[in-house]
DNA sequence: AGCCAGGCCCATT
DNA sequence: AATGGGCATGGC
């Protein structure tokens, strides 16, 4: 499946589409240049690229990116089984092997409160001008609980400010990241949306990313305009893809997202 | 120029 | 439980 020696990773172009794993929208500290992406999460950095039938990833924190890529999942299974479903025919053929992350906890919790009611650029500038307060590294709930609203106000967070500082004030004085990690599986989403500013679809992306939840479908704007079915709520709409996807529907919706929200939306210019 | 963005909070009903 | 208005900001 991979290999791993000092300071990389290597695997076939099968495992992964690099792209897709990369710009589906899960993830929003990356950059690209020349066919490189640099990557970013919690306090490590890593450089990614696809040469002829192989993906390396240079790193000196290996053990923490063959975790963060889930390289000991067999997605193309997963791509298999999803490929029986009609409507996903176009979605699965437009890319090779997405990856669904693992990424750390709080980052991601703050990462999508930011996300609510924005767009992309927008998200991947404003965490951009967190970290770097921090030297480019996301702040722990305890430095971020410091940051003023003001400050949040000044890089852009907008009326999202106040849900990051009680949400990172939160996290800081009480062991919920603690108590999310050992949750039951039912008990996570209500734990995640005490907090201020996650609602149902930033808590749906925190346990997809952050909690290896691969059966949560999160609905946003792009899922709903594409995938409603009459006049389906958006919980309807989520208890469906839920129920037709089973445990793989977490991949069906990032497939789904990444086709119409990323590639479709980028031809049009 | 105006609509929209990986929505959430809160007041009403 | 379900609906609807308001919301900071800036990408396109």
């Amino acid at each position: 499946m991979y290999k791993t020696e000092a300071g990389r990773i290597i695997t076939a172009k099968s495992n992964i589409d690099v792209k897709a794993t990369l710009e589906c929208g899960q993830l929003f500290r990356f950059e690209k240049n020349d066919e490189v992406y640099t990557v970013k999460s919690g306090g490590n950095t890593c450089k990614v690229y696809t040469e002829g039938d192989y993906v390396t990833v240079e790193t000196a924190a290996v053990d923490y990116f063959v975790k963060f890529f889930n390289f000991d999942r067999d997605v193309n299974r997963i791509k298999r089984e999803l490929s029986r479903f009609p409507e996903l025919v176009k979605p699965l053929e437009s890319c090779g092997a997405l990856r669904i992350l693992h990424q750390p906890l709080f980052e991601t919790i703050i990462s999508f409160i930011i996300s609510a009611n924005n767009n992309i650029p927008r998200i991947k500038s404003i965490i951009n001008r967190l970290c770097a307060m921090y030297d480019d590294v996301f702040p722990t709930p305890e430095q971020l609980a410091d940051v003023s609203l003001r400050q949040l106000d000044a890089i852009g967070c907008g009326y999202r400010s106040q849900y990051i500082h009680d949400t990172a004030k939160t996290c800081a004085e009480t062991d919920v990241l603690n108590r999310l990690i050992g949750a039951r599986t039912g008990d996570a989403p209500r734990i995640l949306m005490s907090m201020r500013g996650v609602g149902q679809k930033v808590a749906d992306c925190v346990s997809l990313f952050a909690l290896g939840r691969m059966e949560v479908v999160p609905v946003d704007t792009w899922i709903l305009k594409t995938q409603r079915q009459g006049m389906e709520t958006e919980s309807q709409l989520r208890a469906r893809l839920m129920d037709r996807y089973g445990e793989n529907a977490g991949y069906a919706q990032q497939y789904i997202f990444y086709y119409n929200a990323i590639l479709q939306e980028g031809n049009k210019q």
